[in-house]
RNA sequence: GGUUCAGUAGUUCAGUUGGUUAGAACGCCGCCCUGUCACGGCGGAGGUCAGGGGUUCGAGUCCCCUCUGAAUCG
């Protein structure tokens, strides 16, 4: 039985709910990265809860090698730890292997890599990461499978898909033991497997028609955004959606800009995550309602109006764009904060339109008018 | 008033025994960022080398004068 509740469909754009233990997602929805069990800026908890945040994302990998999972464990895991009551999902570490570990080594059993802090040598398996993973206690709990460039060559992908598939049957397996173990904090926790295959649609859709065997909670197309245009990335999501079972979420991993994402939602995606908003919001790039606005520039030096006029958000509420540019170029955190704040409420913000306009039977010409819009420059 | 030191990009400074188109850092301007190592990355604009005169094939660099600032002595 799923926990999945597909409420309504316009085309192939998809309005559900996961049921989980830490509360309901309503999707599609949008997950806040919280690489650290923080999100970087400054944003609270409290904060999260402001800005429509449903589902918190942190990372195994970092939260592994600082503070160490045992620490989380014993702090009554990373709910308590975190001061956050809703959905967290973790993901597995396997992207790391192939984002920041220059020197390492993946076998069959696993992956040898060095630690980013401090060259230490860290080993990573399906079943190290699923022990991590239930340790921290998350809601949700992301197969441990290897990310290649999605640009790799058929050949390899071939092969390594094959690995991620047998990776995949045993982070199930560690799941449920783990799942069956009284010491466990959260023993219905979720299980994502993550469908591999580059840009190479044959390779996708036999990746996706073996993971699809295993009883998972949900589906993620990972391997994307990380190297070819977005119109390849369309056309792969368009060529393995037909395959993904239609009773679970789907989960796009990574992606990312707003456009991505109406995109992504109109070709049947549900959950979505992206540093994008925190990270361009630290650079000073902000996402509204008339298109991407670079605080940096100097024409905002005297202007009064909030970032985006038409923002609900705390931040646009009090503050203008020439006091965040002044804290911005003055290196003041808040102006950071405030940034964050705002681009984390203009994602969430959208997803909870985009519900709105599939559950109201507009979604078509909402998604063309926003993408119009958002291809703009403030 | 005397002596010494200094004056080079918006700022702080490099600049070889005189030798192509005077550099850096920060600042400024713009672009980038997609399962976060990253208040980061990439690019750009900006100089009558205080002013004037001299020596020299050639002066930011050597000489003289003027101006400005600092230190110090009376």
């Amino acid at each position: 039985m799923s926990s999945f509740t597909l409420y309504k469909q316009e085309g192939t754009a998809r309005r559900g709910m996961l049921s989980t233990v830490h509360g309901d997602i309503q999707t599609p929805v949008f997950m806040n990265v919280g690489t650290s069990a923080a999100i970087k800026g400054g944003v609270s908890t409290y904060d999260l809860k402001q800005i429509k945040c449903q589902v918190e994302l942190s990372n195994t990998y970092h939260l592994h090698v600082r503070p160490g999972e045992d620490i989380i464990y014993r702090q009554g895991g990373i709910h308590k730890f975190f001061n956050w009551d809703k959905p967290v999902l973790t993901d597995s570490g396997g992207f790391q292997v192939f984002s920041l570990a220059h020197l390492r080594n993946i076998k069959e059993d696993g992956v040898t890599f060095q630690s980013h802090m401090d060259g230490a040598k860290v080993y990573m398996s399906p079943e190290v990461s699923m022990q991590i993973q239930s340790r921290l206690a998350s809601t949700i709990a992301m197969a441990f499978d290897e990310c290649p460039s999605s640009v790799a060559e058929h050949g390899y992908i071939a092969k390594s898909i094959e690995r991620t598939t047998r990776w995949l049957y045993r982070c199930k397996d560690e799941m449920d033991r783990l799942n069956g173990l009284e010491e466990t904090i959260n023993r219905s926790q979720m299980l994502f497997g993550i469908n591999q295959g580059g840009v190479y649609p044959d390779l996708r859709k036999h990746h996706m028609e073996q993971i699809r065997q295993l009883d998972l909670d949900g589906f993620a197309i990972g391997g994307l955004a990380v190297g070819e245009t977005a119109d390849e990335m369309y056309h792969i999501i368009e060529e393995v959606e037909p395959f993904m079972p239609k009773d679970k979420p789907r989960y796009l991993m990574g992606v990312g800009t707003p456009i991505n994402i109406l995109e992504s939602v109109d070709r049947g995606v549900d959950f979505f995550d992206c540093v994008m908003p925190s990270r361009n919001a630290r650079h000073g790039n902000l996402f509204t309602s008339e298109g991407l606005l670079n605080l940096n520039n100097n024409k905002f030096l005297e202007d009064s109006r909030p970032i985006d006029e038409k923002c609900d958000c705390p931040v646009c509420r009090t503050y203008t764009r020439a006091y965040i540019r002044h804290l911005f170029k003055a290196r003041e955190l808040l102006g950071m904060r405030l940034c964050v704040l705002h681009n984390l409420y203009f994602y969430n913000n959208m997803m909870e339109e985009i519900r709105a306009a599939i559950d109201g039977g507009y979604w078509k010409q909402y998604k063309e008018e926003k993408v119009e819009a958002f291809s703009q420059r403030v």
